[in-house]
DNA sequence: CACCGTATCTGAGAAGCCAC
DNA sequence: GTGGCTTCTCAGATACGGTG
């Protein structure tokens, strides 16, 4: 294996920690994070021989002074040449790799798929090993799945080696195939297809891999939690409000459950009002019947939503929702798509398989991030009813104005 | 109506032990 | 290395009451 390049885009060498020269690894922290590089899987370098060559150049040179460094590159400012004057200066490099830095891409339509047939555990052992195999061969050894992921010493260990031939086991054949000893993983389309995705929406996000390696829980909060991440694209859709009703018809999940993740996960909620016609224009009997009993009588105080002292008709909204991973760029999304409508098509040849899936429930538009937007849709009778807001500094609560449209 | 917090119960997941 | 058996933990569902 030649020496990597060493970037700080892809996050994979996130930290170092330089010790003093006379430093050596005695305490117990030092022989942990010593016990932590051992461990490290052999493609981040660390088995590297070019680079063992330098670090053992390096060690050697610690009783000499470090005037052999010179002929290393300086123009590259990067953790490679920060790593390479480190190393020049005879100093011992200790990566901490901080999972909570290194991410792994990851679209929600899967991530939900996999919560809803129940194959979190597997789901993240094959995002788990897709990370680990960053030669990108798409397989790797079953002994080195079972160091990184099962032993007691290692950083990536989700599960005991027992666990995991239950869940090789159990993902054969949607996400892996098992071979000479190897476990060939599946690329993204066919697993999509095994799940059942039929494409792969919105925006991909980033998932810290620490997520990976925490508890089932924690997982399977941020597995939903992808769904608000990817939907947070833009600045008219971050505010759109969406049912815990329509949720659960999307996810699969109860709303008690969704709260639950949304905790865990740290999904910021934000609650929505509307407001209405005054409270003189419309009779308590017809605002009841149109909005059941959820109405209520806001008095604007200080004038800001027109005369003062005036009452208005309001009901609250559904909540508004913003996802905690940053997204990243769509990738081979589109190419992805187009192999995964190729897989769809090749499997509707036979009988009883609809051509077409039902479209999502939340297609007609209804909430609109300007008045100006909200009255362009309303002239071309996009919905029974608009709503359309203004920024705001709280991002607690947000009001919506209703608008009419019949 | 839509949402939230807390308590409680149930069942699946995870892991240890051991025989083959 | 595999699989059966057992035990324990914890994730997830449900119920209830409360708020705006």
């Amino acid at each position: 294996m030649g020496l990597p390049v060493l970037t700080a885009e892809d996050g994979r060498f996130p930290d170092y920690v330089v010790l003093p020269h006379s430093q050596s690894p005695t305490t117990n922290s030092d022989r942990e994070i010593t016990a932590v590089i051992q461990q490290l899987p052999t493609h981040m370098g660390w088995e590297s021989a070019s680079l063992t060559a330098v670090l053992r150049r390096s060690a050697c040179s610690q009783s000499k002074p470090a005037h052999h460094s010179s002929h290393l590159p300086q123009k590259n400012i990067s953790n490679t040449s920060c790593l390479n004057s480190k190393l020049a200066k005879g100093e011992t490099i200790s990566p901490l790799p901080s999972p909570s830095t290194v991410t792994v891409r990851v679209y929600a339509p899967l991530a939900l798929a996999m919560l809803r047939t129940g194959q979190a555990t597997t789901g993240r052992i094959w995002l788990l090993l897709r990370y680990l195999d960053t030669d990108g061969r798409g397989w790797v050894t079953v002994e080195q799945a079972r160091n990184w992921l099962t032993d007691k010493t290692s950083i990536w260990r989700v599960c005991g080696w027992r666990q995991l031939r239950n869940l090789l086991r159990q993902g054969e054949g949607v996400f892996w195939h098992r071979g000479n000893g190897r476990l060939w993983l599946c690329a993204i389309p066919k697993v999509a297809a095994a799940l059942g995705v039929t494409q792969l929406t919105g925006r991909p996000i980033a998932l810290p891999v620490s997520v990976l390696t925490a508890g089932i829980g924690t997982v399977r909060a941020h597995f939903y939690a992808t769904f608000h991440s990817s939907r947070t694209a833009s600045q008219q859709t971050r505010h759109k409000p969406i049912a815990r009703e329509t949720i659960a018809a999307i996810t699969h999940l109860p709303e008690r459950t969704q709260r639950h993740y949304e905790h865990k996960a740290g999904v910021r909620t934000q609650r929505n009002f509307a407001i209405g016609k005054k409270v003189n224009s419309v009779s308590a009997h017809e605002i009841a019947w149109e909005r059941g009993t959820a109405v209520f009588e806001l008095k604007d105080f200080l004038g800001k939503h027109g005369q003062q002292g005036s009452t208005y008709w309001a009901w609250q909204l559904p909540n508004s929702y913003v996802g905690p991973h940053k997204q990243t760029g769509r990738g081979r999304q589109k190419r992805m798509n187009r192999e995964l409508a190729d897989l769809f098509m090749q499997g509707m040849t036979g009988n009883g398989r609809s051509a077409h899936t039902p479209p999502p429930p939340y297609t007609t538009r209804r909430y609109y991030a300007n008045g100006r937007l909200a009255a362009k849709a309303c002239t071309r009778r996009a919905a029974n009813e608009l709503y359309w807001t203004v920024p705001y500094k709280n991002g607690r609560l947000r009001l919506w104005y209703f608008l009419e449209t019949k």
